[in-house]
DNA sequence: ATGAAAGCGCTAACAA
DNA sequence: TTGTTAGCGCTTTCAT
């Protein structure tokens, strides 16, 4: 049984149950050059016998802190998790541990949440999504291995993975034009955000929407709701749509979960999908596979992402200093949510 | 523009800046007696003036890191998020920042996870329904501060945060008898914990199921489908109910994100839900409230958890070492998922 | 009220 | 190959 107030086991602990120095046993478990077998193996042996674990608080003062930040703005879409998963895998085998900080919905917020981040000395961080400007962005990756997902400008300081949010969209669009749809319309997301504005992925999604509506010749039908990508903006978004006159046949929300508030205002409308309305999404979450969903959806897959990222930030933390681009080509599943306007489909 | 390599404004830096001693500069960061106030007003300035940062690893090696460790199992349930916003609110005005963990599935992966917390020195810990066993958990409490949500086992090392979820089970299931079902199946959830399984709040629902059945007579109509607490789980465990013969016309899923999987099942059984089942869930996430989904459902404040589970914390930290519980009350939420057998409800 | 200095648990020069 | 020792940036006695 361990006393209340028991002094953690240290380095010099083990140094003295084994015999030998503070650097020796300091060279082990950081698998360092220049430690004889013997020497290896009786290191190895006190820590056991001590249940030696290092201080990553005191590691972090001279060398690294083996923690890596994870900034999600919030953990309500799965698809974050997917991202977390893919994460966790690739450093499953190292020294390594993800830690995880909510953003928010706020550049002030966010910046508090990194600036924490990089308080505590972690050794590099994965932004998911971030509101910040590219200057910004910038200013970390000056301090900290850095890698940033879901955004789309080139820096030469930080690791860049996104999803070709471009070809995403154009397939969604084109996908309901070739079902018959003109008037199409798109819910896309507001945000706190400095970036440059065609760098965000949901005004990609949204410039994409609207040219792929010119391009077929449907700019006079070109209808965006601007609300926020989670339920209830999807939700808010659809009713306004759906309050307009003629009406749309299809909405192409710019997220799942988005998607899934616009699901529930049709609904609440009288009309049925996709018979009297098509639905759409984009990130293809486990929901969208519901039967009684059966929300049609891009898919971009979290999981490699998710990986390429914890990838590409090791590699810049043993020292790589180029920046690299990582892109995801999405693909569309279609499912029961769209269908030709007028109730033909199913 | 900030140089590459730039070494970071530390607090001799900040004391040299205001021509004072370090030891005023860390009274003034600690807000600890004994500076006067022209002190504090040439320190803040300086600090202003340099964008000085505390170093939290550094404050760790000998006072606090101000972290706060949330160990998560995944980050696929929206009942965590309601609980991560309650404890971010409660931290809000404080210097303590909350840091999240994935704890995963298993308890080799969840003791490392929280291992991986400590090695940091956070100062206190939050465990959302670990499957460590009480004497770890106990353990892990003697270290640091530590509060434990959703787990009804008591201890005096460490505080407990929980829904009373007999109240809630029993909430379920007798609204289903109430609706005059008397085949009301279970699905519940299968882990990999070392707990008394009394502590968990799975076999509580589960037993509370078995026991208000029994109560009212049904003890041969008692079926559980053991399975896991996520929509593949739900679905599997649903098919599996579904195939016994009679069927039961009402499934309690012991989560809502089982709930959405039995949904699907009962879906692509060819039935319909409530005229053929009913499904009810626990927790009451925001999908229970779609219009195409309106589950039944039990709800637990989140929010309610995270704020008590934060102020906790704090207390701990502060020095309080008794043990307090913390019990919230769940309501059941009727939606239209359920209904009287036989198709009669709507 | 203020400051000097020891020390937290490590890593990394440098010596031996 | 092994060990000695000087810090890393803070907090905290303990003098003044």
């Amino acid at each position: 049984m361990v006393a209340p107030g028991r002094r953690r086991v240290t380095i010099a602990d083990v140094a003295s149950h084994a015999q030998v120095s503070v650097t020796a046993v300091s060279k082990v478990i950081r698998n360092a050059y220049g430690v004889s077998p013997a020497m290896k193996d009786k290191v190895k042996t006190a820590i056991q016998e001590l249940g030696y674990r290092p201080q990553a608080v005191a590691r972090g003062m001279r060398g690294r802190t083996f923690t890596i930040g994870l900034m999600l703005p919030h953990i309500r879409n799965p698809f974050f998790a997917d991202i977390l998963d893919g994460l966790t895998e690739q450093l499953d085998n190292t020294d390594y541990q993800a830690f995880m900080i909510q953003g928010g919905a706020t550049r002030k917020v966010e910046r508090r949440a990194v600036d924490a981040l990089m308080d505590r000395q972690v050794d590099g961080i994965i932004m998911v999504a971030p509101l910040a400007s590219k200057a910004r962005l910038e200013e970390v990756a000056k301090e900290k291995p850095t890698v940033v997902l879901a955004r789309h400008e080139r820096s030469s300081y930080y690791d860049s993975v996104y999803d070709d949010d471009e070809a995403g969209a154009e397939l969604v669009v084109k996908h309901l034009l070739a079902l018959g749809h003109r008037r199409i319309a798109h819910i896309t997301h507001q945000d706190d955000s400095q970036a440059r504005p065609a760098d965000l992925l949901h005004n990609i999604r949204s410039a994409t929407y609207e040219r792929v509506m010119r391009e077929h010749g449907f700019a006079d039908e070109i209808a965006i709701a601007t609300s926020f990508y989670h339920e209830k903006g999807g939700y808010e978004g659809a009713r306004e749509l759906l309050s307009r006159s003629p009406r749309p046949t299809a909405i192409f929300a710019g997220a799942d979960q988005a998607a899934l508030g616009a699901l529930a205002a049709v609904h609440e409308a009288g009309l049925s999908v996709p018979a009297d309305v098509s639905v759409a999404g984009y990130d293809n979450t486990h929901l969208a596979a519901l039967p009684n969903i059966t929300l049609t959806s891009v898919d971009q897959d979290g999981g490699v992402m998710g990986r390429a990222a914890g990838k590409l930030l090791l590699e810049r933390v043993e020292g790589r200093t180029s920046a690299v681009r990582f892109t995801v080509t999405p693909s569309l599943v279609v499912r029961g949510s769209t269908a030709a306007p007028g109730g033909s489909g199913g």
